[in-house]
DNA sequence: CATGCCTCCTCACGCGGCGTGAGGTTCAAG
DNA sequence: CTTGAACCTCACGCCGCGTGAGGAGGCATG
């Protein structure tokens, strides 16, 4: 401390363990400004000012936002809105660390089983890991005949190497959105549903080599078990099994 | 899809649930770039392009930097070394992150047992959930007398409203200061441990008025119960009573 | 009073992963 | 040939600072 009772930027800083940088940066953005400045232009910190300081470490502590600090020491915030909101974004971000932190686990865990160290392993393992080629792979043979389990094959390889994107990403981003457009009430017969319904038929088209009854079949998977199918969790696909019906009354009110 | 068997941007975003900007900016840092474009500038993602696509997506999902899925998928990586680290990194956030929640959910409950909605309410519940203020007041009536004790709330009164900053943030910044030091290897006698120790004093001197009996108090107590005076985790204060040697004898060196 | 050295000042760019326009061109359908 | 949707390329903004660059204030010494 000075003489005269203040701080400058530097001992400040070292006091608390902030940079002179971040004192800067929270004056310039009005979040801490010293109070008094020497003729010269040095900024020179009060006493009143080191309070403010022990408030804003104290909510930047809690991970808030610099401006919601800001905000909320010159007034008007509800901080039980305040702090539940935030406990609620936190909890959110903790669920989706969790379910990743056990994706990694089991990766490493395939890794560790195999051994050459390439890049490819690394994609062979992420399909390994996910539920969702296995799950699926059994609940298409659930209703499927050998024959037409083997023609799906077929067809995948003569699609060629982009079959897997088209089974694991367009494929169920077609569902989700199908579900999104139901669930807010947009009815069958609407341009954007026959789109999706027209598109979804395509990819099965190619995956069928025409076949209706094997194309059926497939359908029939998806409105049973989507779960198995999409590779969302359970919670994600409930209710797709009204989502069939929806589709169908949309292939019913456009068959052009 | 296209007659000729290619995407075009929009085409391609919507069935993947991305953003046409989101492909631009994976092209323009070389991520993801189409083979091909019309003689107009359009571009054409071919099925290749679809391959590479899913390996993005599939690297992304697990949390990876943009820059990382690329050298990635351009060999050159040992997924092993980068699925461990990564994983390393995610834990350590679940961590901080598990740690926060905790905190934040004492504060609400202390929010709730309380009632007006002020900002200073949220600071008052901040320190009261906080184990920091409570461990400590303990710590130090287990070893001062009733009058030392009496004389240090005077002098925290006395020194006025930057008390709170002095005694939560400064003096534990010191200490995990000195600490790095002594555990680094750098020797008492070096200047640095010896202005950190002149700080100390200067703030012991301050609370206590001047009486060397309750200074030496406190000393006693930061070397006893380091863990309760500093709010850090018992973990991080291991050693900490080492520690208190070690200021020592940076105090007998320079006597001055 | 000059010298030297440390701390301080104000710009201003950089990061990651895009969002969000602005202003102009190309494509497919009528 | 015209329309309108979809495409193109800049280029700035976000968050919380890190990291210089280039210059001025402030204090101890010669």
């Amino acid at each position: 401390m000075n003489d005269s009772g203040t701080w400058k930027v530097g001992a400040l800083a070292e006091a608390c363990g902030l940079t002179v940088r971040t004192l800067h940066h929270w004056d310039t953005i009005g979040l801490l400004s010293p109070s008094r400045r020497t003729p010269g232009g040095h900024r020179e910190y009060t006493e009143d000012d080191l309070v403010r300081l022990y408030q804003v470490l104290a909510l930047r502590s809690l991970g808030l936002g610099l401006e919601t600090i800001a905000t909320c020491l010159d007034g008007g915030v509800d901080p039980r809105r305040l702090v539940r909101d935030h406990l609620a974004g936190v909890e959110a971000a903790l669920a989706s660390l969790t379910s990743l932190r056990e994706r990694l686990r089991r990766l490493d865990a395939e890794l560790a089983a195999g051994r050459s160290p390439a890049t490819t392993d690394l994609l062979d393992a992420l399909r390994a890991t996910g539920a969702t080629a296995p799950d699926r792979a059994q609940a298409l043979r659930d209703r499927l005949g050998a024959d037409q389990l083997r023609l799906l094959q077929d067809q995948a390889a003569a699609v060629g190497p982009a079959a897997h994107y088209l089974l694991e990403v367009e494929w169920p981003e077609l569902y989700r959105r199908a579900e999104r457009l139901r669930t807010t009430g947009v009815p069958p017969a609407d341009p954007r549903v026959r789109r999706l319904v027209a598109r979804m038929d395509e990819l099965g088209e190619r995956f069928s080599g025409g076949d209706t009854a094997t194309s059926a079949a497939v359908r029939g998977a998806w409105r049973d078990a989507p779960h198995a199918m999409s590779g969302e969790t359970p919670a994600a696909t409930e209710g797709w099994g009204d989502l069939a019906d929806y589709l169908d009354r949309a292939r019913e009110g456009a068959p052009e």
